[in-house]
DNA sequence: TGTCTGCCTTGATGCAGATCAAACAAATCA
DNA sequence: TGATTTGTTTGATCTGCATCAAGGCAGACA
């Protein structure tokens, strides 16, 4: 078993911080940042690591700096829908409440950037700037669970599959700066275990609709994790989405 | 075909507003009241209108101030999934961008409070209870968003069925101000069909399961859209979530 | 070197809910 | 008054995905 600690990692100034330009914090002019400066704080998880409890209390806000982390709500039986991914720059906490009502959970090694609850919640009184973006990336992720809404309970196994798949990659495609047009290649974050709690699917049936993928060309593997996309128009084609499929950047 | 008009129903004061208290204006001091006032207009639509088509340009948000709308998301061979539920105060638009991503329905006759959308844009910016309101009924939006993923990813139809009836005789309740507890009367707002579009089931399906939780004495009809619950705990128990199930008010 | 252990694949079988089909009930209309 | 429409129920059958079960593969560790 790892050692199970929490790191403090060296402080970051704002400035040099890789998601500066699209976190929470991004619309910040230097006098906000300096009020942020002053109640932030960074922690390190590993990979598999518990972030949040459901129901817990928590004392903190944070930003995902780097890795990747997961919401998933969990029912008393054991069965598991996850509702939540965050990428480097997402949020996660709710102001003004003490705690969440899904568990946070590393999926690779995460290095978040934390404030204090209390001073924070006061800021985004105080301050406009926070909270303006704040509702700007609510806003993105409620539109964001309405089309995974749709995949959750509409979509085939295949289409949940192949969107999947190209939201990954559009948003890997993202963070990189780069675009997801012809050929494409990228690592995928989660297991299929992992995949199936995101789809409502089992794992047998991830990995039997991967099989299928690849045996028709849409996608190839190397190993189980990176995925390159011959054709990225020809995956979009199985997402079941209508061909323009909106989400601009 | 019914008269397809919009009226323009005669302005009320927001100090007699029926959901001054709830919607995106109750923070607002007397001050921005008036200021919204300036921009507001009630429109009215017919049980089953359209109010916005996905994708069209919008100029104006707006909350609900009586009747019932539903947020619903087609693919292009006509599968539909409901994405949101819209009741009495609820809030309907995007500032910051012109069109959304998903139709806007009438299910009963539907009385909006409009505000026109660039100056309601620039009061987000220049006057602060309005954004943080905003901000919050989001992050509530988010959180109910999540819960119905878990419904729509993992849920059986029975137990979704049993969900959904809990949703409404909850909101019906929090709405007239009253407790679930012990027997509760209200009434179903929706066709089988719109609950089927909201559960990611069929009709039939839907009209079975109903069926069954009558038979098993969990819940009583009168007609087709008036639902007795002779006992609140009972039915919980049929929708899979934990007993202390949270949700305040 | 062998043997865990975690993750993935593949096969056989079963079932919940979809699909197809028909009939019913209540409201609206001619 | 009967005819049409809209929403609902019920039945018969089908199927996509879950479930149950085994085995494969690569990296970690003794």
């Amino acid at each position: 078993m790892a050692v199970h600690m929490d790191l403090r990692t060296s402080a970051v100034d704002c400035a040099d911080c890789p998601i500066r330009h699209r976190a929470v914090c991004a619309r910040c002019d230097q006098d906000e940042l300096a009020q942020l400066e002053q109640i932030k704080y960074y922690r390190s998880f590993q990979a598999g690591q518990p972030i949040v409890w459901s129901g817990d209390r928590v004392d903190f806000v944070a930003s995902v700096v780097s890795g990747i982390a997961t919401l998933t709500q969990t029912m008393e039986d054991g069965r598991r829908q996850m509702v939540g991914l965050l990428l480097p720059s997402d949020f996660v906490g709710r102001p003004g409440r003490d705690s969440l009502a899904y568990d946070v959970t590393a999926v690779t090694d995460v290095v978040m950037c934390c404030f204090r609850k209390k001073p924070f919640d006061e800021l985004i009184v105080s301050t406009p700037h926070v909270g303006q973006r704040l509702l700007e990336m609510t806003l993105d992720e409620l539109d964001a669970a309405r089309e995974w809404m749709l995949l959750l309970g509409r979509k085939t196994a295949r289409e949940k599959i192949s969107s999947l798949i190209a939201i990954i990659a559009r948003r890997d495609a993202s963070l990189r700066q780069r675009k997801v047009g012809g050929r494409f290649v990228f690592d995928l974050p989660l297991t299929r275990e992992e995949m199936a709690d995101y789809l409502g699917l089992t794992l047998e049936t991830v990995s039997r609709q991967v099989t299928a993928l690849r045996k028709d060309g849409l996608i190839e593997l190397t190993g189980n994790r990176t995925v390159t996309i011959p054709d990225f128009d020809a995956l979009l084609e199985q997402t079941g989405d209508d061909a323009d499929g909106g989400m601009p950047v």
